[in-house]
DNA sequence: TTGAAAGCGGTACCAT
DNA sequence: ATGGTACCGCTTTCAA
């Protein structure tokens, strides 16, 4: 093969790129190079080949002599060489941080990938956990992605925002509560599902409101806005609203309920249908009435809420499709120039069943 | 200066790289070039300051210079380039499915993620949804990863294996329920986890039993085994199992209580707690008592099995440590000659409460 | 202490 | 219809 003469020294730097001196699967890395010498042609061909290429004919009998060469060796494209080359990729980085955001949520995170993936693009979560935005977007942008979409929790700086746009980023998507400047921020306005739930309460005669807010980090973005919609409808009708801070345990859920008298509400939205049972089971424990004694009210429409007693009323979130999300980042890398809009991406509408 | 003549000094540059011919954010990308050039050193010399190469000496005029020009610039190396030379990646890649796997899963998934970053390995995911075994593997080969570790239901086959270490891969790691030749395989021993649930309800008296099978696709490689360790105990016992495939909707889970009679069944596992809270409202619903007429038990100890009334008795699971794989991966990495092993993951026991 | 230059694997001009 | 070849951005000898 006489590969370029440049190893031989002991350094305990990987010495070319077989480091153990013995491939694993007895074979090295095949090349185009490798194709092409097989097949008796030149790299050009191979790429043409390969890639269909249009604007170039190619003869049927050399086609076949490529593709079997190509197949024989186990031949795989090298993204990094490729894209180095073309000056950009079809990388769509979505940055993750994993906080347990429920099953609604990754739904629309699987149907976006799919989608994404219809269009030809790669996509590619990088797990961002404990890096802050700036960092992060660094990490990001060393892969030259042509598109970021960040869903949820995941810190998006307007700096970090222009690093990736100067490492190449066509498009720099946002999902989450509020606008991310210089990004196409698709907004989900959360007040808007604490309102439903205030007004309902407020219309069945709640005067004192608590809402449960979760103590687990990274659930603020999601929970404050909720708070922020309880209080809007509760002040329009002059009820009040108390925040309850509340773990997603068994004990601070008793403890919680075991001062609910002297707390004196006659309301509750439970942040989701999940810390609603919580909830909804340390009241019932304590000898607190559902929904006579505190209306409860959940949120997302989980089955869990159809399968409690009483029956939890919960508001019911449609999300974006995934499909519709994945076209506006397509849009937005073909067309870069175009100036970054705000998009909505919420529809949520009251479902009352027997808790309130 | 007076580099090699391909650009000229202040052009704005939009020729070459710049499909639309206008940079967004102004400027376009920068180089390591343009880091030399503006802090009047060569590129080798960049090279060196900004990787701290231990084997040169840079001064420290000449170091400060260097970073400052990489940080006006908002210099940022580019990561493909960077490995199509170092003939290898630090990246990690983790396909994902995305079938709907509990918390349990994700937790172990996100320690995973953070503890491989802490060594220094970039994590990708891949979603490889819609993907067979080997295309899956074509696509994650070309992003030449220097390790993949495939966590659940994504199907990684012998030959996918093979191409994968070929395209350099120096270990493949694969986590559920069986080995896979050629890989360090982290075997999850799911059969224990019915047979844990069999061999306590065979001692609760139980001798018809049945076990419930999620109708969702993805999930037969969690619960096949279950059911099979449900055999094994039953068998010991010359008790009877009857598989019981379910949606996970209120609809189909009435209708199975509502054949539960005839059915004639005294004891039933119901693959996890989430499906256990589904049967045994409609198994309460149509009149069967819990645990006097069936026993009911879960699996996974989710929070949720402590909320029902009886409370659920459920199979806890202890998973490995994510830190602990990202050290077996680590390790597979650095001698890829050692051969791939079986490593167990699981431990599980019986948590007895009042369902059964 | 620094610089010139040779590639890594592909792609796409320009010849032939 | 093909082949030769100059790049893409970065690292790393080897020379100065």
């Amino acid at each position: 093969m006489s590969q370029s003469p440049k190893q031989q020294s002991t350094g305990p730097s990987s010495a070319g790129r077989q480091p153990a001196g013995q491939s694993p699967a007895g074979r090295s890395v095949p090349t185009s190079a490798d194709v092409a010498r097989l097949a008796g042609v030149s790299r050009a061909t191979v790429s043409y080949v390969l890639n269909n290429t249009a604007a170039v004919r190619i003869s049927e009998p050399t086609r076949r002599r490529v593709r079997e060469a190509a197949e024989e060796l186990g031949y795989v494209p090298h993204a990094a060489a490729r894209s180095l080359r073309a000056g950009h990729s079809r990388m769509v980085l979505m940055p993750t941080a994993h906080v347990p955001i429920g099953p609604l949520y990754s739904r629309f995170f699987n149907e976006l990938q799919w989608a994404l993936r219809r269009l030809d693009y790669t996509v590619v979560q990088y797990g961002s956990v404990g890096l802050d935005g700036d960092a992060a977007a660094r990490a990001w942008a060393e892969l030259r992605p042509v598109a970021v979409v960040s869903l949820g929790p995941v810190e998006v700086t307007p700096s970090g925002v222009d690093l990736l746009k100067r490492a190449g980023a066509r498009a720099v998507i946002t999902v989450g509560p509020q606008r991310v400047e210089g990004t196409h921020s698709v907004v989900m306005d959360l007040t808007r599902v604490g309102r439903d739930a205030g007004e309902h309460l407020v219309a069945r005669g709640c005067r004192a409101i608590g809402v449960v807010m979760p103590e687990e980090p990274g659930l603020e973005m999601f929970s404050v806005p909720r708070l922020e919609g309880v209080r809007a409808a509760a002040a329009e009708a002059g009820a009040t609203v108390v925040p309850l801070p509340l773990a997603y345990e068994e004990e601070p859920a008793a403890a919680l309920a075991g001062r609910w008298r002297e707390l004196g509400l006659d309301g509750v939205f439970a942040y989701n249908d999940e810390y609603a049972m919580l909830l909804m089971r340390a009241l019932q424990d304590a000898g607190i009435a559902v929904p006579d004694d505190t209306a409860v009210v959940g949120s997302d429409d989980l089955l869990l809420g159809r399968l409690l007693r009483p029956r939890l009323s919960t508001v019911h979130i449609d999300m974006i499709g995934g499909r519709a999300l994945a076209e506006l980042v397509d849009r937005a890398v073909r067309e870069p120039g175009t100036r970054p809009e705000r998009h909505e991406l919420l529809d949520s509408r009251m479902v009352v069943r027997e808790s309130s």
